[in-house]
DNA sequence: AAATCGTGGAC
DNA sequence: TGTCCAAGATT
């Protein structure tokens, strides 16, 4: 393969001096963050991100800061940003950092690399950019500039790709620059070399890169079909007491672990929801609940299945909570929800309860 | 090594 | 509407 590092190298650093754009997490070489901005930048658009950074930067402005928080607060400021795993090894790493390297965040790759929430791309990012590391990023932008450029079959969306990407990436990136040369790759990536039309006669490797030559950048880079995602549906209860409705917590693991919702059971879209409801959704919790009425209906598309789910109101009419998978549970007004982190899907229906509630 | 894990933007 | 996919990590 004729690589002509040294080219691409320059190319990519010059068009980078340049083109980059003006970014919060550009303005600082505290490793913290740029820590935290990478862990908010993975599989998130940079626009989504930048007003999540500001708020926990200035909340949890160092690791000790965060380490002392409690998880619950720390899952509000990442409320509706998604992939919650990464806000719980964020606190969990930053407790490792507070008791084991006195606040300081590691520089040694081997020792960062392990940190929860700490994989690859991560170690790469922030040892290089804050401490001047020559390792490689190798992350969607880069994988994509990589197939492009050298018209490469390795599927992007395959595990067993990064094994070849890694050293790729890591012949091509410039030992005295480092992190400009890993933030140029993904800002080329983000700005020019775009997965839909991208911008070839603006970009600094036209000269350098064959699927540019052949006229073949649509078909690059390769990608594995993806499978058809499965459809689940849900009946959701709204479960009043006087003037106070119940929540209940996720398990800390797992699929949005460790934030609040209103309780709910798969269900079938045309079942009988008064039985549904009236039986095993107060099995659920522990509790004999009656069934008023439809309050709405809500539809939601995660990564891997798509949900539909019923809203329904309920009143309290018996009993003690015995929960089933939820860990915990409160009783609290439509005011001091707003305290608790709730996902997504739960968010969709809230004004249309706010203004069942506020009818009485 | 394929599946899992959120949400929003772009087309 | 659906589909991709965005500065990936974990199991």
């Amino acid at each position: 393969m004729a690589m002509q590092p040294e080219a691409i190298g320059q190319n990519l650093l010059d068009w980078y001096a340049a083109h980059q754009r003006r970014l919060p997490w550009r303005e600082t070489s505290d490793p913290w963050a740029i820590w935290i901005s990478e862990v908010m930048l993975q599989q998130t658009q940079v626009a989504t991100a930048i007003p999540y950074y500001h708020r926990f930067m200035h909340r949890f402005p160092t690791p000790r800061h965060l380490a002392g928080a409690n998880v619950q607060e720390v899952l509000k400021l990442w409320e509706g940003l998604g992939y919650y795993s990464r806000a719980r090894h964020l606190h969990r790493a930053a407790g490792v950092v507070v008791s084991r390297y006195h606040g300081q965040v590691p520089d040694d790759p081997a020792i960062f690399r392990t940190l929860p929430g700490v994989g690859d791309y991560i170690a790469a990012a922030v040892l290089s950019i804050a401490f001047g590391r020559v390792i490689a990023v190798v992350d969607g932008n880069v994988k994509r500039v990589l197939a492009r450029l050298f018209e490469l079959e390795h599927p992007v969306n395959r595990s067993g790709s990064h094994k070849f990407f890694q050293p790729l990436a890591d012949r091509l990136i410039t030992p005295h620059q480092p992190a400009d040369f890993n933030q140029a790759m993904m800002e080329l990536g983000a700005l020019v070399c775009r997965p839909k039309n991208p911008d070839c006669g603006h970009c600094p490797l036209f000269g350098l890169c064959r699927a540019n030559r052949n006229r073949t950048t649509a078909d690059y880079p390769r990608r594995d079909a993806a499978r058809k995602r499965p459809h689940r549906h849900l009946a959701i209860g709204v479960i009043v007491k006087e003037d106070k409705l119940l929540v209940v917590q996720r398990p800390m693991d797992g699929f949005l672990g460790g934030l609040w919702e209103f309780p709910a059971i798969p269900a079938m879209p045309g079942e009988n929801a008064d039985r549904a409801i009236e039986t095993e959704l107060a099995d659920e919790i522990g509790l004999r609940i009656g069934m008023d009425r439809l309050l709405t209906r809500i539809r939601h598309a995660y990564t891997h299945f798509t949900l539909s789910a019923d809203v329904y109101l309920c009143r309290y009419l018996s009993g003690r909570i015995r929960l089933k998978r939820a860990q915990s549970h409160r009783w609290v007004t439509f005011r001091s929800l707003q305290r608790l982190p709730l996902h997504k899907a739960n968010h969709k229906f809230l004004e249309d309860l706010k203004n069942v509630l506020g009818k009485g």
